[in-house]
DNA sequence: TTGTATGCGTTATCAA
DNA sequence: TTGATAACGCATACAA
């Protein structure tokens, strides 16, 4: 059997309450009293039970983080920033995978609820339906719920989230001011708020500068999918800007594959700018996402909540920025193209 | 104030005890009385305080699973995956981060063990110097640890883990039925045993085939590291085995920007046939390490010690398997070096 | 300064 | 078939 409270008391003579509070120390117990406390603690090994903690105090000291796919770089560096924001502001953080199904959200939002999560973070599944539901079932238990990386739209709870549509503004316009002339976006299906931003503000861009837009799509978001498209493209543009690094990469190697060479005969760009814009043969042009920044504020943002602050003071917008590397640095690429 | 099964009970005059029994599905229990339970609990929107349960129950059913770092693709997908293996063995499972760091480690095992885990799971931190006190602690409490990925030698805790030193051979020796003469392996500091394991097997193949081992160094295992190390190198040999895929990227990247070509003039190789191996440039010749087996096995382990299996019986040995690709697929690249 | 008693939400052991 | 009641381990108001 584990070591209890009871085991400290019995084997000191002195009752449960004092001993709890020597452990917490409490400053109405003598000194002496807490140091016998705790060395006899010590020397018996004994360790908190966090369930009957929680229970008695009537609060876990836990939030939530829920991720719609671990092995997403991008979540994955959220969840690491996420656990040391939540660990200095003196919270556990519980990590729950969502991998992207909304049924397992709802599931795992239930789970939260069962748990006693002080307050949820959430970076919902990329899917066109969301489930407002659970949404004001937390509100109704009084659980606040922080969206992050995505907001979710017409819903009663705050959202940490990038500057997308600034940050496609400022990458689209860079394509067009180095002289793109066909600038071609390489997205997923629309219904998902954080593509169709990038959309609109890609579309806005170009209406502004009289170009065209040309717009491609694969089904699911993928390397494999970005490379096939290339691969498989009778008519390339002369600049093609992808929803994310990952998807850039994949164009690169497909262009290598095909003996294009990048940038001098087409510009690519990514999104995200993670070290998958690194690992690309050609370094890439991209935008910035904070996810630290994301992570910090998410935690701030819960703690706040936690602490009766309104959900309307706890938006924050991260600002994304350009970076601008070789694959797309060729002033006038459109001349000597195939 | 959250719903209880008091709440219920009230409102259909009934006690506690017998709510308690409907809601487990109690065959004790009257149907007619079990619906009416389920329908009020429903109605009132009830969900089990799974603190409260796990206290009374005195087991939680949850595992732990701690990794050193989510960011690493590797590590992501063994949490991916012991997820949906704990999830179908009926155990929520809970994730902990050790951020490489031993005293994380240490702290982490604390919060496990005040968490009331059923079993833990570990994949250790890559450090040459491992603490063995938390073993003995756990073993103490009757908390069932297992290994995965790595395991720790000298400790009663069983592990599971790749076949490195077979994986290693089956590379080494490709490399050298294939013509190279001067084999490279790119590796990390000695100390850490996955690391070591890859060494010694690399060192007998060539020992064995009558070649002198290369061995090449860095300090810390990444992909810059290794672009760096390549792209500084003033005597290449005919090949290159890198210690993981990510090197093997890195290397590649650094070659292309030397103009040396892979894999006519200089053939590398990964290990861990992660999808970074198709990042890649040039496919990569890879040793498949199946993190879907070893979270399976790891799972399987845990819940098996749970029950009462002695530690003897819960080791995993996982294959590796060899596949070879692009990168190393030329017969007679010696000749035409530089 | 310490001890007694009670409650947190659930399960489990008795009786009824 | 159901109802009291005592745990589980800890925290806390109140009494001593």
């Amino acid at each position: 059997m584990r070591v209890t409270i009871r085991d400290i008391a019995a084997s000191l003579h002195l009752s449960t309450a004092t001993v709890s509070l020597a452990l917490n120390d409490s400053p109405l117990v003598k000194l002496e009293t807490t140091r016998r406390v705790k060395a006899e603690a010590a020397r018996l090994g004994y360790t908190p039970n966090q369930y009957a903690r929680s229970l008695a105090r009537g609060r876990s000291g836990r939030i939530a983080l829920a991720v719609p796919d671990i092995q997403n770089v991008y979540y994955a560096s959220l969840v690491h920033y996420v656990n040391l924001a939540a660990d200095a502001a003196g919270y556990q953080l519980s990590i729950f995978l969502t991998n992207e199904s909304l049924s397992r959200e709802r599931a795992v939002m239930r789970s939260i609820v069962q748990n006693n999560m002080e307050a949820v973070l959430l970076a919902p599944v990329n899917r066109p339906d969301l489930d407002a539901e659970y949404v004001a079932e937390l509100n109704g238990l009084d659980i606040p719920l922080v969206f992050a990386t995505a907001r979710h739209p017409g819903v009663n709870a705050p959202g940490v989230a990038s500057n997308l549509q600034e940050g496609m503004r400022l990458l689209t316009a860079h394509a067009v001011a180095t002289g793109g002339k066909r600038v071609a976006f390489l997205t997923g299906s629309r219904g998902v708020e954080t593509i169709d931003i990038r959309e609109e503000s890609y579309r806005e861009v170009l209406a502004q500068a009289g170009l065209a837009p040309e717009i491609h799509r694969v089904s699911e978001i993928t390397l494999e999918n970005a490379y096939r498209f290339v691969l498989g493209a009778k008519d390339l543009p002369d600049t093609l800007l992808c929803l994310n690094d990952m998807m850039a990469v994949g164009a690169l190697n497909a262009l290598m594959e095909r003996g294009i060479s990048v940038p001098e005969q087409i510009r690519v760009a990514g999104f995200d700018d993670g070290w998958y814009a690194r690992v690309a043969v050609t370094p890439l042009t991209s935008v910035t996402q904070d996810i630290e920044a994301i992570a910090n504020a998410s935690v701030s943002a819960a703690v706040a909540r936690i602490h009766g602050q309104a959900p309307e003071q706890c938006n924050t917008i991260i600002p994304c920025e350009l970076r601008i590397r070789k694959s797309t640095q060729c002033v006038r690429c459109t001349q000597n193209r195939p």
